[in-house]
DNA sequence: GTTGATGTTCATTTTTATTTGAACAATCCG
DNA sequence: CGGATTGTTCAAATAAAAATGAACATCAAC
């Protein structure tokens, strides 16, 4: 109906949308939704704390998926409630997380410890099937590609921690 | 028609499949598709290579699949054309590359590298349009966060080294 | 307790990614 | 050549993932 200040069609200036777009790109690479990204990437460029209505209208986003991003930012520790709603608000406000030691930690923690793990037993199961083949020369070879599998687990667990410190300067 | 030495049902093992299941959700932790799982598992834990026909066979994936499969697994080097098939053979075979080293630096260079690449220069661009910005408290913001995507940047490229460094051992 | 505002859940729809398969090379050999 | 074998390509089909939206909670203020 009218030309709002600075955004009409979609609601996003176009320096925002560059960068809601880099972040849609950014979480696709990391096996994120589309969604997590768009938020992540309106708060990160937003100079005050955003509620869930506003991703709403402003990235044109169902209520759905704003709950649902919401959730697993905060379960990543990416965005973080605003602290100063205390008296008449009940809405709460969200706030992006910028520091890439806390990024790369939440991501760590919850995406990638969690498979690390599983996959840790699965191997220990595996090889104990190794060690129960009949033909010696199959058995041999067995065991050895189960080391292998048990070789990579455990350097992946010793460069998760050390990745984490590297990137927390 | 008649049962084979050790499997039946899909052509693989029970052992076999447990393997293949295994990297089959590796892979999508990697986001890979399934069928790139299915491959490497299979190469992985079998004693002798394995030509695309086998492949199918044995997976009961297409032709076209485990083409394609092929053809991203050896651009980020984790199997590689086995030896020895110079005199009658034309068919070719392929073995799995087992060199933590070597999968995790195929896959920084193939799947890492240009999206930190694309993704600097897409920086550099919104860094200018940042500083193009009128309202000097809005640019003082602005300029501030683009530093930020600017410092993450660098340091994923100072890590990435480091971290094929330390899986290579 | 009623109203209104905020937020969540989850079955369905939509979108995106992957697989298929048939047509098309390429290569070898008689 | 001509036919058999091996492998590739890519439009269409299928499967998997994500988004939607309406019904359902929660809570605060009156």
């Amino acid at each position: 109906m009218d030309a709002a200040p600075d955004s009409s069609i979609d609601g996003l200036a176009p320096l925002e949308r560059q960068v809601v777009d880099f972040f849609v790109d950014g979480v696709r690479v990391l096996g994120l939704p589309r969604s997590i990204g768009e938020i992540y990437g309106l708060l990160f460029i937003s100079r005050s704390p955003l509620a869930l209505d506003d991703l709403v209208q402003r990235l044109g986003i169902s209520k759905g998926s704003a709950s649902q991003g919401l959730r697993m930012l905060k379960s990543l520790g990416a965005v973080r409630e605003a602290s100063g709603n205390g008296n008449g608000e009940r809405r709460t406000y969200y706030e992006p997380a910028v520091e890439l030691k806390r990024l790369v930690g939440g991501f760590i923690r919850e995406q990638i410890r969690p498979h690390l793990e599983s996959g840790q037993s699965k191997i220990h199961r595996l090889a104990e099937s190794a060690r129960a083949e009949d033909d010696p020369e199959q058995r041999k070879f067995l065991e050895e590609r189960m080391e292998r599998l048990e070789q990579w687990m455990r350097s992946g667990g010793r460069v998760l921690p050390i990745l984490q410190k590297l990137l927390g300067q």
